[in-house]
DNA sequence: ATTCTTTTGACACTGAGTCTCACTTGAGGC
DNA sequence: GCCTCAAGTGAGACTCAGTGTCAAAAGAAT
């Protein structure tokens, strides 16, 4: 790996690394890209260079590649939602520990800044589609099947449950909760012949 | 109700209107706020009053109070799963025909420019968290409930592979897509038990 | 007709994102 | 070591979304 290429991943790790800091300290809305390029000593052309807008310098997507390879690996026959389980945690887990440092700070800030959480609910890696073509392969279904894609939606839902209880700030670690969602799903849709109690007024609406 | 309003609510609609066509005909990026002002004949200031930002103009929202309206009336001790099929078939059920026919150039606005698709996935109507809240109230548990919060991602899923049919131009109509999932999810989560098969190499990068 | 309030348009400003062009610097052949 | 080429960088201009202010216009109320 030549100067040139490590030169390169100098600076990207510099940029994020101070992006993340002043998002921190100051707050997303309030930094700008001009803050960011002036932190890491880069111009704003440079910054634009690696990282196309300045929501994807929250972002990583490491973890893609690594899902795919830990996928292949899986035995022949394990279930569906068994494997999609093994997947994530694996892959996560395999993370290098710069990596999985990088996620720490990235989770804290979604608990810090709401902007942040709403940035990584809806940009963060895996949407409908890419989970669906991951199970198409897996079965051997059409990957715009209805069931494949329902399916793929209700991982994409635990996913988002997740999400929602770190910004909720009622859990410290993302992925021990996305596990623990999944696992819900193992034995089905929870709550879902819960009746429905009498309606009550929206305590949001009623006088406190 | 008086001129003022009725003035008003005639503005909103022009500028939705010219915007949608705009967008259908120009595409979206290509489309400025100037345009659209411009063909609805009001200032730019104007369109910013009626809507917050550009992609609120795709959005509609009248949904939701509906849907709270429908939830009120359910006879006590529904399923939840079978409530939540209710509400969204109702809800949308009871729309006014300009209202259903906003709906229906969205979808095909959906299924045609990509951009809008991805707005409607992003920022349309629920997310998790309103759908937990709502769920809070029918079966009285807390809102930040693993369990309340999971039901809920997994009907934002559905939602979500409804919509990822629509853009996959499988189904003409949204509205019997999600109501297709949801019943799909009475019956619990498809293909989770299905075993996989032997990795096969990634078609997209296999040789043509 | 008069006041009062809401809606509107004109304008200025910030910041994200795009583009062009000239420059520097690492890589590789000589 | 030198030269050449390509990759990476910086400067700056430009477009457009989104915010804020302020004064003029138009509907409502008396």
């Amino acid at each position: 790996m030549g100067l040139r290429e490590r030169k390169k991943e100098r600076t990207r790790a510099e940029l994020q690394r101070h992006a993340l800091r002043l998002f921190r300290d100051q707050g997303y809305a309030a930094t700008t890209v001009d803050d960011i390029a002036a932190a890491a000593d880069v111009s704003r052309s440079t910054f634009f260079r690696y990282f196309p807008t300045k929501e994807d310098v929250v972002l990583l997507d490491d973890v893609d590649p690594v899902m795919e390879r830990v996928a292949a690996e899986l035995p022949v026959g394990t279930p569906l939602i068994e494997a999609v389980r093994i997947i994530v945690r694996d892959a996560f887990g395999s993370l290098d520990d710069e990596a999985r440092a990088l996620e720490e700070v990235r989770m804290d800030l979604a608990r810090t800044i709401p902007e942040i959480a709403a940035i990584l609910r809806e940009r963060n890696s895996f949407g409908v589609e890419q989970i669906a073509g991951m199970v198409s392969r897996g079965i051997g279904r059409p990957a715009d099947d209805p069931e494949v894609l329902l399916f793929a939606g209700v991982v994409v839902g635990a996913r988002y449950a997740a999400l929602a209880r770190v910004h909720a700030g009622r859990t410290t670690s993302y992925l021990d909760e996305l596990d623990a969602m999944l696992s819900r799903l193992v034995t089905g849709i929870p709550l879902a012949d819960e009746p429905i109690r009498a309606p009550r007024p929206d305590p949001a609406r009623s006088p406190a």
